[in-house]
DNA sequence: TGAGAACCGTAACGTTCGTTACGGTAAATT
DNA sequence: AATTTACCGTAACGAACGTTACGGTTCTCA
């Protein structure tokens, strides 16, 4: 029987503990067991059963309590002006390409895709609600407003996300979740986010197409 | 110990049994037993641990088998003009959607990602090998002719490479491997070749930018 | 035709690991 | 202060599965 806590309800001894296996998974990956988790974080076997039901419980809630833990920054919609969406969708970008390439990331996404290979897809899903969806709903209003304000020329939204998604990540995302070891620092990742929003601005800004 | 054997040195029989442990991957994705595989190909286990070392080595060889399988079109070199370009373009993007959508990919690259969250590489290497590499390889050389040619302006063949790998495959693998349900028909795929190739253009298309 | 190799189906072995149970300790509650 | 509750550390149980072993059958080849 698989128990569900909402975020917001875990105890800090909770959270705690969903921590610990979160370093386990980025330590051990999906070759984890119970007892490393208990042992990593001090705790009882006994303990993990009572709170989160078995081990895909255990394995759920903590891509949960990551998920809760990743913050959507605040869109600056007040000025919409086109240094002003460039530097935001720069942000977006940059931050994508900072979250996909740490390993905690990588952790969660290899987890969740053996998960969905055993024919479970309830981590697969949580993963892509929290990660792929969230980003879209977060970066399409501003390319709505941007359309709206005539300095982006988007005649289907979510197919412009997308691309974004496609200029952004490229082959990041796979080639990490494969074992590729990619050197991805900041100044990398900063030049990387900078083409592609100006690749962006060349497909859909007002005027260009 | 795990075996080697070279895919072009294995017998009908031996290939046969790949097959089926394909056709297991494919079914029962990573929880797949070596009992399993031995029902499905009516073969023994002795017979699986004499022929492929270990489990380890029957998972590499129907890796390397899968890849040996997929042929590289050939590229037509000989006329070069900005219809043909386009053409070999949208082949690419199409044949690339669809192997990545096929069932047998989506199995092949989770095994690959579980894998490579076990420590081990070397599945995720072969597949990024036969896989992102093996498309650069038929790929770049179009492209270099192409921008000698005065077609293209690419500063960089590499990254021009993996943009146009961002614009065709976008999020549709991720989504894929964790389990998303979406239904790539042939319409759909020829639809998204074309615009992928049409924005590939839009951005480095001679005198665009 | 007969001996040996290759292979199938099944049983058996040992390990790993999820899950449960238990004794002991500290904290909370009455 | 006494009793209950929560939790830790460890041991034990049972199932799944990788791996090995074995008897029987088919095929090869001399």
């Amino acid at each position: 029987m698989t128990i569900h806590i909402e975020p917001e309800a875990l105890t800090n001894r909770q959270k705690a503990v969903l921590d610990a296996t979160l370093a386990a998974m980025v330590a051990e990956g999906d070759a984890l067991t119970m007892s490393s988790v208990s042992k990593r974080a001090a705790c009882s076997k006994e303990t993990l059963y009572k709170w989160f039901g078995d081990r895909d419980g255990l394995l759920t809630a903590t891509v949960r309590w990551q998920a809760s833990k990743v913050h959507a920054p605040v869109i600056d919609k007040a000025r919409l002006d086109r240094p002003a969406l460039a530097a935001t969708l720069e942000q977006f970008a940059r931050e994508w390409l900072t979250v996909i390439s740490s390993e905690t990331s990588i952790a969660l996404n290899r987890m969740a895709v053996s998960h969905a290979a055993s024919g479970k897809t309830s981590l697969g899903t949580i993963v892509l609600k929290n990660g792929r969806q969230a980003m879209g709903r977060r970066l399409e209003p501003v390319l709505e407003a941007a359309d709206k304000a005539g300095l982006l020329n988007i005649p289907d939204i979510d197919s412009a996300f997308r691309t974004f998604f496609g200029l952004v990540l490229r082959d990041v995302q796979i080639r990490l979740l494969l074992g590729d070891k990619i050197k991805l620092g900041a100044a990398k990742i900063t030049a990387d986010a900078a083409e592609a929003t100006q690749q962006f601005f060349a497909l859909y800004g007002a005027g260009t197409n």
